[in-house]
DNA sequence: TCGTTTATGTACCATCTGTTACACTAAATT
DNA sequence: AATTTAGTGTAACAGATGGTACATAAACGA
């Protein structure tokens, strides 16, 4: 009990929730402005520190841009491990875990943003972040697994490419969020509206469903 | 012949012409970099005109974003207004629809960015141009009238939203451009390679299809 | 032909922006 | 207590960046 995990010494204790803070602000940053549109000023302005403080832990706007860009991905994927749907027959699995994606983008803009503006930037920086590649196999093992159970009981179709699962999911997901605002102006609709969420939600469900089932 | 619509007075024709480099080349830059990321100085660099003539004629940096936005949704309009299924089966109605959809993405990556980088601006520049909701109407009214044709028939599920069916359409179509370079780095699949396009044309139309047809 | 309008080249400015030098405080270590 | 080291505040800088003042050339209408 004399050990508690949050007893640091008072100065890495200090020294943690800087950088936190700092990473907190700059996720909302990027995410809000991108990455060429965010500025270091503004950043500093909104922490509890300053901007002597990005340098010292950071280096530079690129590497903590990279920080917090890894960080959104490690949560998503985290996110989506913890979730066990292995227990459930394999058409509610999937069911669960088409939900599931479609809730984390939704309550997730941040990431969906951080993600858009990587792909404006061609995915450089993603290319410097050692460890993601892995991360990202999991989604993959986990859709497998319940494509295969599916297939095995003749209530999906056979051979479905689990990559090619998890695009179509994820693009119907993501779109909601990403493309929320000229969608808006375009055609009125407001992907955020709770009304228009459910519903949504249900379609791509249903439309992922049809996809798959035999 | 004398009045072929060429035949500008030769200033007229010079400054139309000096208009028209301006905006190729500002698409250009503005669909790569985005408008935070893209410079006034490197467009008038890439022009056969200079910086002065974009100030002359757009009046800035955020005008002549604008415009090029404007084009580039009144050419994807355009575009599906020209593409004539009327007189197809519904669902052949449909699949080309789809089709064309998907194609004219893949085609035009230089709109998909510029919708993405819009949307990282929260649609602020959009709302500032008239008159393209008008021009949106005319691919729901298209969908719309297929879908109708296709329900009396008993062929199609009755009360499909032909805006909902827009969105999944688009939002398959877009993610396939809109998110290549993040996609290729997670999972190692390029959206682009000719044969991973083919594949996924036909998948997103037997989806939407299975999700519309009753 | 002459004045007027349209178009364009040059040089420059004010401000913003990412980054760093320098000085200094306070905690940890011996 | 002395010394080292991690952490922080202040101020400034060098280059980039969007934008403009001024002069000028070329084409058009009279």
């Amino acid at each position: 009990m004399s050990e508690d995990i949050q007893a640091l010494p008072k100065r890495q204790q200090d020294a943690w929730d800087t950088r936190e803070n700092i990473l907190a602000v700059a996720t909302r940053e990027f995410s809000q402005k991108g990455l060429a549109g965010a500025r270091i000023d503004e950043i500093a302005h909104q922490t509890n520190s300053s901007k002597r403080m990005i340098y010292y832990y950071f280096g530079g706007k690129d590497e903590l841009y990279r920080q917090v860009l890894e960080r959104a991905y490690l949560a998503i994927r985290a996110q989506e491990q913890d979730a066990k749907f292995e227990n459930l027959a394999p058409d509610a699995a999937l069911r669960a875990m088409i939900g599931h994606n479609f809730d984390y983008h939704f309550e997730h803009p941040e990431f969906v943003r951080l993600v858009m503006n990587e792909n404006v930037h061609h995915g450089e920086h993603i290319a410097q972040i050692a460890g993601l590649k892995h991360a990202n196999r999991s989604v993959i093992d986990q859709l497998a697994a319940i494509l295969t159970k599916g297939a095995e009981i003749g209530l999906f179709r056979d051979s479905v490419d689990p990559i090619e699962l998890h695009t179509t999911i994820s693009a119907l997901s993501f779109y909601n969020v990403s493309n929320r605002y000229t969608f808006q102006h375009n055609f009125g609709v407001d992907f955020g509206a709770p009304a228009v969420k459910a519903r949504r939600r249900d379609q791509i469900i249903e439309c992922v469903m049809g996809w798959i089932l035999r």
